[in-house]
DNA sequence: AAATTTCTGATTTACGTACATCAGAAATTC
DNA sequence: GAATTTCTGATGTACGTAAATCAGAAATTT
């Protein structure tokens, strides 16, 4: 049986209340005291039992999320993975309000904050847009003593408590490793779709990417899709016709449909390699399809997940293991696929795979 | 607030006694009654606390963790996390006992299964070997009604209850789709190197390479290095001088230091590609030093929480949802690996880090 | 030495559920 | 309609901790 406040009643020879002092650091306990108590605890090895201690404090988090409309199939996937974290029969006592704003709307994302803030939440996660007002509200959120966890998109580090999300410049380097391998040892030109290169993720895994390859091939202009698949698709379209020796095609975030789409309409042999980011019902149908050979991918559920216990951990002035919150990146080739319902969202969109942002 | 017991109460007009005999299916109470009481329990959305259930029936799981000893690097890395499990203020009321026994060596694994079950545990996680006697302790198992998981090696599907291990096959798959694009597009040799063929997941790794190479490359005879740095290294090194033109090695699971130590001796251009399994401090370190190009895990620490999770709910007699229990084929190259702390056993050997068995 | 302040003990209630007991009501059987 | 049997209510204790109250002891100050 494990020891319990009781026995380190005992075994220092104080009271109940006493241990319940110096358990939960409250006055009224002569020093001499507490180290005996401490002693004690240390002796019997007596660790609290959480479950029952949160019962008797019926304490419970009210925590905010903040999220990105759109149909961004990698937004819906998380934002899944948050409902299905409040749906959780609140054996943590956690409880999620989930604020959705427009997308690529900084000034909608700084309301969002100010908006949870009065709400005294025991903390808020935010995927967050990198901007100015977004940072001030950010600063605001943590005058007010509340923590903050940015998720998936980062602010500086300075105007947030934790970030869980993936080291976005590795994720380039990986991208590129895999690149400078897939199209073989000759010099090759590469291409490179974003979305925008105003979005700072973009941005770091582009340098990653050009600092794996250093220059070992022939980077092209990076193509900006501005997030329309069509005016996406007719810009792979375009690089295909005038680029017919392109070796490979990276693209670094969004804009994954109409990529996918010009390439199952391109009537000769694709590049040799095709990276994207992120597996969603897309990238997943153009894997399996071999329009895509490997997706780099980040688990929006751990994310959700350790958003959360973040989040708790600071809530409770409990110490977290920053190394142990990281996320990784994952590589998916077609034949390590993760089954659909254990993946992002994959199996809540209507069939026709390939289609739909993202 | 959540509703509790005495919400269904107020809510179906009966006592806390009937609640609570609806709900732990004790006998006593009417059909109609039931079914009242069922009605309120989903009108209110209640649901069970399970940490105050758990803490009210003061229940604990003792499962029995039964390991191969040995100077593995992958299964040490298995043990710190069953140990860390078993460190675990068991906030989940977990208590394991952890079983250690001579490596390869299914008589050892039955006995010690045999020795498990007179101990009568609520659950039992054995890393399998594939032998007869295994299989018929496995049964004995089954028939006193314990749970069983098989952990990182697979017995037959009908003598276990679940397998918390990855899909082999896939891995090989896997490899193979790496081996391929990573050798480039001409014909190539590939050697493949195992420790022995006994072992069921070698050999469905192998089954897999061949099958996502297809004949596009020439395999050559498997060497079997049988778990001997030494003699693996010989292998290798006799490899390298004799076929100064194969262009990959897969390592499909021990025997990686000789490999290792071999590739590193080596004075010429090592092959394209080398791929390995298991991120181990020593293949970290390889692919670090660009000796090797990517590395498949699996996740120790997952596969051990998951086999716990499973074995819980196996005891508790809820359902399992097979496909969130499937562990990912992770892959790694240089550039995406996680931290060390975040892995598998990386901080807990000695330095010199390239030696010791795999 | 008296007055004050600072500690400590004893005790109680609470959290949400499990489980046991006993009495009494309701339904069933004879 | 009496004797069962089956159901239900009321009540209490328990799990391990939190938190509050109040009385009294000990230490400190005047």
């Amino acid at each position: 049986m494990r020891p319990t406040v009781h026995d380190i009643a005992a075994e220092a020879g104080v009271s109940l209340a006493t241990v319940d002092r110096v358990l939960n650091r409250r006055p009224g306990v002569k020093a001499a005291t507490r180290v005996r108590v401490e002693a004690a605890i240390a002796a019997i090895g007596f660790v609290r039992d959480m479950a029952a201690a949160n019962l008797a404090k019926s304490r419970v988090y009210p925590f905010t999320f903040i999220l990105p409309a759109g149909d961004n199939s990698f937004m819906r996937g998380l934002e899944r993975h948050v409902r299905e974290a409040m749906a959780r029969p609140a054996a943590d006592r956690v409880e999620i309000s989930l604020v959705i704003v427009p997308p690529f709307d900084g000034a909608a994302v700084a309301r969002a904050l100010d908006a949870a803030i009065v709400r005294e939440p025991a903390g808020i996660a935010v995927v967050a847009v990198d901007a100015p007002d977004v940072v001030d509200a950010a600063l605001r959120v943590q005058a007010a003593g509340i923590p903050l966890v940015t998720l998936v998109s980062d602010l500086g580090p300075s105007c947030r408590d934790h970030f869980a999300g993936i080291d976005n410049h590795a994720a380039g380097r990986t991208a590129g490793s895999l690149m400078r391998r897939f199209v073989g040892r000759e010099r090759a030109a590469i291409a490179v779709l974003a979305g925008s290169m105003l979005v700072r993720d973009h941005r770091d895994r582009l340098d990653g990417f050009r600092a794996a390859l250093s220059d070992t091939c022939d980077v092209l202009p990076v193509l900006e899709g501005q997030d329309d698949p069509a005016a996406t698709e007719r810009l792979i379209a375009d690089l295909l016709a005038r680029h017919p020796d392109v070796a490979g095609i990276y693209s670094l975030g969004a804009g994954n449909r109409g990529l996918i789409a010009a390439l199952q309409r391109h009537d000769r042999p694709r590049p040799r390699a095709v990276i994207a980011h992120e597996l969603t019902p897309h990238t997943r149908a153009a894997l399996e399809a071999d329009l895509i050979d490997a997706v780099l991918n980040q688990d929006a559920g751990h994310e959700v997940r350790s958003a959360i216990r973040v989040l708790k951990a600071k809530a409770d002035g409990i110490p977290t293991v920053e190394a142990q919150e990281r996320i990784r990146i994952d590589i998916f080739l077609k034949d390590n696929l993760p089954f659909a319902d254990d993946a992002d969202g994959l199996s809540l969109l209507p069939s026709g795979v390939v289609g739909g942002a993202n």
